[in-house]
RNA sequence: GGCCCCGUAGUUCAGCUGAAUAGAACGUCAGAUUCCGGAUCUGGAAGUCGUGGGUUUGAAUCCCGCCGGGGUCACCA
């Protein structure tokens, strides 16, 4: 287990929950499981912070749902101090906590370097996870930028439990695929190159990958016209056999093949690092396929003398997994050649062995489910303990109004252009708005930066992963309600505030008294703020960004009503008026630390 | 066809380790600015939680059938 959170001797529920395994027995003489004991936010039209449901407890009370309700009321209000006040309706036992509980939260949570952020110890385990893992013959579309997303901010997520993080990427720079836009350029390119072009590299590649896929379907009709039967015609199109041809002159290392495979690459890497660099995804490690892919070959072949694999007549090697209910799957084509499947037997071992990770992640869309079920098994069979530590994190599809995307025919949401529109997005939202005066051009470029990018992040991650998604670029990126620039909004206006009781030469205090009386707004901050560090871990155990998402909204939604009702710096009470301070101060810092598990950075104004 | 995933207001989504009258947002209709930022806030209308059974004191949530959508079962990745 990992060590406790500073924070957990503040969580109520926790008390409560101590209160009740130790106070049950003493009022009916029977142990309680902590199963049984199910605490929940009271709805908000009743009375009360914490709500005990008691019909499970009926079976060692036996007593009325009304009159377990009391007695455990009156037991948690005389023996918890926290328990200020409770009522029963029908089989819901509902606490008050009291005020004083939440303002002393306030000053531990202040306390606190990074209130909900688990620090990561030397002795933490380390969990690797892969993301991105983008082909080499094209650039990154919509699908791509979910998918690194969803990694980013799932390590972050990790990251925040308490435990170590490798952030990996598998680059797909080998296979008949990215021969394609190789043998294209070759025939076409007319020796276009970035520089001549002007075009960025990666989608310069792409181009020839379509043109790829326009000429070979030519030829394939063609063929089909002069009689031969489609499924003939594809596999015989010229372009295809010397698409194969070329593939087996880079795996038996044909040094013209080689030098136009690195020339491409890199082009393409070039163009990569620039769109990472503006989505913000970092790695710490980056394994390329032609680096692995013979690993896995040298343990296929080693397998299939072990007898744990077959080799059919032709040559090519299999695995049979239909005991397991799956099929026989190729593991070697008969050329002698890998398919997908090799290189990634490789690069699990070459992972293991360097970072000996107790968790392997694989962020990968649901296409490959079954994928990762063949994979499990076969590193499985192989002997490896650790195939079990393998964790396929699936997620849907993007689609687009009009049906998938569909790299081959040019059909996708580019990834540089979306950030361009969403960037362009802001820039007109907040000239109209006009804020930002006085600011230099290069200051307000950056505000609109962040606040284009919160809100295609936050349009992404809101999502719960495991569902497809359709993206329609017109209609479905909002800045107004459950949206990115809502909740950078908010922050906005915090620290507009701090900048207003600064100029007015007010002066923010460590701490707040603990004998004031909170108002309904300020007692449901506190209370959504002290559930952080428990949704924290909720995301971290599901890997699911999208709690963490609808929780800032949560946070935000309260905070903007609690301060449309009150007044900040003209309330004349001094004590309160500084708890409405501090209140804020932790306000902004959640939201901050919250979004950035996300990814997404708030501005100071917008 | 086998296996896997999804199905909640017009639309986009929460809720899915069972609990009180199923929540938001967008859109729509009606309101709120001499006052700390109106990219905000308040209110109305809008749902047989795909469907039929089952388990349970209690089901949007768990189990089974069916319907609808998607994925996959390649010597593609």
């Amino acid at each position: 287990m990992w060590p406790v959170h500073e924070g957990c001797c503040m969580n109520i529920e926790e008390i409560i929950n101590q209160a009740l395994i130790a106070g049950i027995p003493q009022l009916y003489g029977k142990p309680v499981s902590s199963d049984s004991i199910q605490l929940q936010k009271t709805k908000r039209e009743f009375e009360g912070d914490i709500t005990l449901v008691v019909f499970p407890l009926l079976g060692i009370s036996r007593k009325a749902p009304e009159i377990t309700g009391q007695e455990i009321g009156t037991y948690l209000q005389e023996h918890v101090r926290e328990v200020v006040a409770f009522n029963v309706v029908k089989g819901f036992l509902n606490l008050s906590i009291g005020d004083r509980f939440y303002l002393e939260f306030l000053n531990h949570a202040l306390d606190e370097e990074n209130f909900g952020i688990m620090p990561v110890c030397e002795a933490a385990e380390t969990v690797m996870i892969e993301y991105s893992s983008p082909n080499t013959n094209k650039p990154l579309h919509l699908g791509h930028i979910r998918n690194n997303l969803l990694g980013c901010s799932v390590c972050n997520i990790i990251e925040a439990t308490g435990k170590k993080v490798v952030r990996t990427n598998l680059v797909n720079d080998r296979g008949i695929h990215i021969c394609k836009s190789m043998l294209a350029w070759q025939k076409w390119g007319g020796g276009e190159t970035p520089e001549s072009s002007g075009k960025k590299g990666d989608h310069l590649v792409g181009d020839y990958y379509v043109k790829f896929d326009q000429y070979y379907k030519q030829e394939v009709s063609g063929l089909i016209e002069s009689g031969i039967s489609r499924e003939e015609a594809e596999k015989k199109a010229p372009l295809l056999l010397e698409v194969q041809e070329m593939l087996r002159k880079w795996e038996f290392g044909d040094p013209s093949v080689i030098a136009l495979w690195k020339t491409m690459n890199e082009w393409v890497y070039i163009g990569f690092t620039e769109t990472y660099r503006r989505l913000g995804i970092t790695f710490d490690k980056i394994y390329y396929e032609s680096d692995t892919y013979l690993v896995g070959r040298d343990t296929v072949l080693e397998g299939l003398k072990n007898g744990i694999f077959r080799q059919h007549p032709d040559g090519s090697v299999w695995v049979d997994l239909t005991a397991e209910g799956l099929d026989e799957k190729v593991l070697l084509r008969a050329d002698g050649t890998s398919v997908y499947i090799t290189q990634d037997i490789g690069t699990a071992q070459v992972r293991k062995n360097e970072y000996h990770p107790s968790r392997m992640v694989y962020v990968v869309g649901n296409e490959q489910n079954y994928h990762f079920r063949v994979l499990r098994l076969v590193l499985d069979k192989l002997g490896f303990p650790w195939a079990k530590t393998l964790y396929h994190l699936s997620y849907g599809m993007v689609e687009l109004p009009e049906g998938k995307m569909k790299s081959r025919e040019g059909k996708v949401v580019d990834a540089d252009d979306l950030m361009d529109e969403m960037i362009n997005t802001a820039r007109e939202m907040s000239s109209g708005l006009g804020k930002l005066e006085g600011l230099s051009p290069g200051e307000k470029e950056e505000i609109f930066r962040i606040i284009g990018l919160g809100a295609l992040k936050y349009f992404i991650l809101k999502v719960d992963p495991v569902k497809n998604m359709t993206f329609n670029p017109r209609e479905s990126i909002d800045f107004d309600g459950n949206t990115g620039p809502f909740i950078q909004y908010t922050h906005a206006r915090i620290r507009s505030v701090f900048r207003k009781a600064g100029e007015n030469g007010m002066t923010i205090p460590e701490k707040t008294r603990i004998d004031l009386s909170l108002n309904e707004k300020e007692k449901n901050i506190l209370k959504m703020i002290h559930d952080f560090p428990l949704v924290i871990k909720d995301a971290g155990q599901s890997f699911n960004p999208s709690l963490i998402a609808n929780y800032m909204y949560d946070v935000a939604r309260e905070y903007n009503q609690f301060y449309h009702d009150y007044s900040i710096l003209k309330e004349a009470d001094s004590g309160i008026k500084d708890m409405r301070l501090l209140l804020s101060v932790l306000a902004s810092k959640v939201i901050k630390k919250g979004m950035g598990l996300l990814g997404i950075e708030v501005p100071e104004r917008m």
